[in-house]
DNA sequence: GCCGACCTTTGACTAAAGTCAAAGGTTATG
DNA sequence: CATAACCTTTGACTTTAGTCAAAGGTCGGC
C-alpha cells in the first residue's frame, strides 16, 4: 500500500468505527427510508441505480444482485410503468434499461426526498457549521475512497492495463498540441512493472516502471482517471512505483514530462524530484526529471 | 432552531447527499457484511446491541422493533446458546437478556472484524492522512448529532422536563462544594419557558426562562446532558433561549453561575455576554451576566 | 384489592429479499 | 461453423423481516 506501511493507532480505528456506527444506524437508515416511501427498497434502489439508463449486466454487478432477482425486479418496475427495456444495439445478449417519463418523475421525487433530508439536517446548523461540516464531510470522503483504491501489480499486456492506457492516450492526443498516438506508447516488453489502482474491481489509473540500466529507473505512464482525481491517488502511485523501483536495487528515478501538464511538473517537483537536463530525445517531454532512492525509497519532506 | 435561520446553499446540500449515498453504499455495507457474516443481519445487530446485558424494553426502543418480533428474535439467540434471558430483579415483567460465554466469545469475533475493517481502511493512508481523516470524521460526526437534536419547549412539569431537572441537580450536587438540592430548583409557576434538547427523542438538554420584569428575563438550569457534550449543544441552547426571550419582547437576559463551572462562565463571555454586579442572592451564584438582546435576538461577534 | 397501564409471548400472516438451476438466445474464438 | 462463454429469463424454493391482534403476567395508584 504505502512506502513505508505505520502501524495503525488503535484511537484512529476507534474514531472511525463508532463513525461508521453512528452514520449507517442513523443517517444512512434514514436515507434509505426517506429514498424509498412507497416502494421497496430494493425497487427504489435499482430505479435509482438506472438513473438515465444502464444495461443490466451494469446493474448486476453494481448493486451485486443476483441475476434472476434483478431480471424480476426490472419486470416489476416495467410493469408500474416506470422503465422501459429494450435490447442493446450491437449486443442482443445485453438489455438496456430505461426510465420512461413516469420513472423520471419518480426518480425527481427522490431526488426532491434526498435535498430535503440532507437540508433539513444543515438547517438545524449555522452557517459556520455548515461550511464546517461541508469540508469534513469532503475530506472524509475524499480520504475513505482513496484509503479503499489497492494498488497492484499486473501483466502489462492485461485487459486493465490496456484499458488505462488507451485512456491515458486518448487524454494526451487530446491536451497535447502535437497530439499523442498509440505507438508513443512503451511497447510491453520494455515495461518492467505495470501498476494499476483498482477502485471496487475499476481499474482507476496506473504506472509503469522501465529499467533504464540497474543503477536507473524510469517511470512511465503515470496516470489517474478524471472521476479519481483529487484524491491523491497520483501522488500514491508515484510513491509506490519508487518503492517498487528501490525493492528492485534500483537507486534512482527519472521521468519526463509534457510542458502543457503544469500539475505532474508540480507534484514532481513537491514530491521531492529535481528537474535535470534531457535524458532522452523523446518529443513530447519538456521538463526531465531525477529523484534519489533512499533505503526506504522515501523522500525527505514529502506529505 | 436557530435564532436567525440562514437558507442552506445547494452546494452544501449536494456535497452532504454525496457523501451519504458513499457511505451507505460503500462502506455502510461492508460494516454489516462484516458484523453479521454467518448470521442474518437483524440477529446480528441484536447481539450487538444486548452487549454486557440489556432488557427486552431497552432493545425494543433502541432498535426500533415489533414487540413480537423482538421476542422471537431472542428467543432464537437464546436456541442457539448465544444468551440467557432471566426476569428482572425488582420488576418481574421486564426481561434481560445477557449474552453467555458462546455469545460473548461471538460479540469479541464481531469486534475484531469491524476493527479489521477500520484498521484496514486506514492501512491505505500515510499518518498524516489518517490523522485528518481521524479528525474529519469527528468533525462530521459530531455537527451531524447536533444537527440532528431538536430543540422545542415543553410544559415545566412533564417528564423530560423533570428528567432534566433532576440530571442538573444530581450533577451540580457534586460539583459544588456546598452541595445542591432540589428546593433550589426555580418552582415551576416561576418557569415561562422550558426548553428540552432532544437527540432521537431522548431528553439531553434543558434550559429555563423566567421572567424577571418586562424588560428583563432570566435565563436558568442551563444543562447538556454528559454524552451529549462537546457539540456545541450548550450554545445552541443558550442561544434558543434568547431567541426566545426576544420574541416574547424583553430586551435583556441575565443569568448567574458558580465560581467552580469555569467552562459555562468561558461560554457566556464569548457568547457575547458581559459581568455585571450580583443581581440577586442566590447562594451558588459566583458570577452575574448580562446580554443586551438585539431585534432578532443575536449578539454582535457570535459563533 | 381492583383497575388501568405495561411488558412480553404466541399465533397467524404477508411482503421482501435472495438462491439455485435449467434453459434459450447471442457473440467471440479458434 | 462448432463451441465455449455470456447474458437474461423462468420456475421453484427458502429465509428474513416485519405486522397485528389476542392473551396472560405484573406493577403502580387509588
Amino acid at each position: 500500500m504505502e512506502p513505508v506501511p505505520s502501524p495503525v493507532s488503535a484511537a484512529h480505528v476507534t474514531t472511525l468505527r463508532g463513525f461508521n456506527r453512528y452514520f449507517t444506524r442513523r443517517i444512512g437508515v434514514l436515507d434509505d427510508h426517506y429514498l424509498g416511501q412507497d416502494r421497496p427498497l430494493g425497487e427504489a434502489r435499482l430505479l435509482y441505480e438506472i438513473g438515465a439508463g444502464a444495461s443490466l449486466r451494469e446493474l448486476r454487478t453494481r448493486l451485486g444482485l443476483d441475476a434472476g432477482y434483478l431480471s424480476r425486479m426490472v419486470r416489476a418496475l416495467e410493469k408500474q410503468g416506470l422503465v422501459r427495456v429494450t435490447v442493446h444495439p450491437g449486443d442482443s445478449r445485453l438489455r438496456l434499461a430505461e426510465p420512461t417519463p413516469a420513472g423520471r418523475a419518480e426518480l425527481a421525487e427522490q431526488n426532491r426526498r434526498a435535498d430535503d433530508l440532507a437540508e433539513g439536517l444543515l438547517r438545524g446548523l449555522t452557517e459556520t457549521q455548515r461550511r464546517q461540516l461541508t469540508e469534513a464531510v469532503a475530506t472524509t470522503e475524499r480520504l475513505l475512497r482513496l484509503a479503499a483504491i489497492t494498488v497492484r501489480p499486473v501483466p502489462a499486456t492485461s485487459a486493465d492495463a490496456r484499458a488505462c492506457l488507451a485512456g491515458y492516450a486518448a487524454e494526451l492526443d487530446e491536451r497535447f498540441p502535437e497530439g499523442y498516438a498509440a505507438t508513443d506508447l512503451v511497447p510491453p516488453e520494455r515495461i518492467a512493472v505495470f501498476l494499476v489502482a483498482y477502485e471496487e474491481k475499476r481499474a482507476v489509473g496506473c504506472g509503469v516502471l522501465c529499467a533504464l540500466d540497474d543503477e536507473t529507473a524510469e517511470i512511465r505512464h503515470l496516470w489517474v482517471h478524471p472521476e479519481a482525481r483529487g484524491l491523491g491517488l497520483g501522488r500514491r502511485l508515484l510513491a509506490e512505483l519508487e518503492h517498487t523501483a528501490a525493492g528492485r536495487g534500483h537507486r534512482t528515478v527519472r521521468l519526463d514530462t509534457h510542458k502543457v501538464l503544469k500539475e505532474a511538473a508540480a507534484m514532481y517537483r513537491t514530491g521531492g524530484y529535481t528537474q535535470i537536463p534531457a535524458y532522452d530525445d523523446n518529443p513530447h517531454a519538456g521538463y526531465w526529471f531525477e529523484k534519489p532512492l533512499g533505503p526506504a525509497g522515501k523522500a525527505p519532506g514529502t506529505h
